[in-house]
DNA sequence: CTGTATCCCCGGTGATACTG
DNA sequence: CAGTATCACCGGGGATACAG
């Protein structure tokens, strides 16, 4: 994952941003890590439905890579490694809540299109 | 551009609001279209370099489709188009400027990255 | 338990030419 | 001026099997 640089034109900014949240399960782990607290890597497979081990590692590795989450070995035989917010992570709280919000009300809005596709609701 | 639906657990509502803001050129469209106010077809064009009249196309037509930008016919022969925030749209104001504000921070930080691999910066 | 290695597919995007 | 039509590519991500 080489970091993009887009065109620096004003808007530019938003995309460096995106850039870190966006991967298709990124926003979903920071989620969890900032408001469930730390959190093992098959507990953050079961929290998240659908998601692959692959994937969890390869999320995990970009936003540890971006600074924005930590890995830490709690210990070894069994493995253990516990995931969890950085303080530079958790300067998106305000992001992340303001994009769950808004979620929120738009879901609540088309409440009807969601019961009819969505098959992991429930 | 059909809407995918996520697992449903918490942390959903995120990805649903990113979804709407996810796309090559959204997020650059809605911060000039927000901040620099309504503006014409080619102006957007011209404002974000190296986007191509398909993708302004495209990406407008989500934007309208899922209510957060507007399209009005200003004349005919020659046509002229203009394209603004509607007020759903502007109600992404505050997560655009905050995406807005987190990336010029992280943009400072990483600078000397930036300038080796910007191609358009100046 | 915590990953990695491979293979493969598909959709988003770029390039380019055409249109009302 | 404001788009659309086609084609082609490539990389993100799914499925599955293997590994320390």
């Amino acid at each position: 994952m080489t970091r993009k640089i887009y065109n620096c034109e004003h808007g530019c900014a938003v995309e460096s941003t995106l850039q870190m949240i966006s991967g298709r399960w990124k926003s979903v782990i920071l989620y969890h890590l900032m408001f469930d607290g730390s959190l093992r890597y098959n507990e953050l497979q079961k929290l998240i439905p659908g998601i692959t081990r692959r994937m969890v590692s390869l999320q995990l590795k970009d936003l540890e890579k971006d600074g924005l989450i930590y890995r830490k070995v709690v210990q070894e035989k069994p493995l253990q490694v516990v995931y969890g917010m950085t303080d530079y992570g958790y300067s998106l709280k305000e992001i992340i809540e303001l994009l769950y919000r808004w979620g929120e009300d738009f879901n609540h809005k088309n409440a009807g299109l969601l019961e009819e596709e969505c098959l992991t609701c429930n």
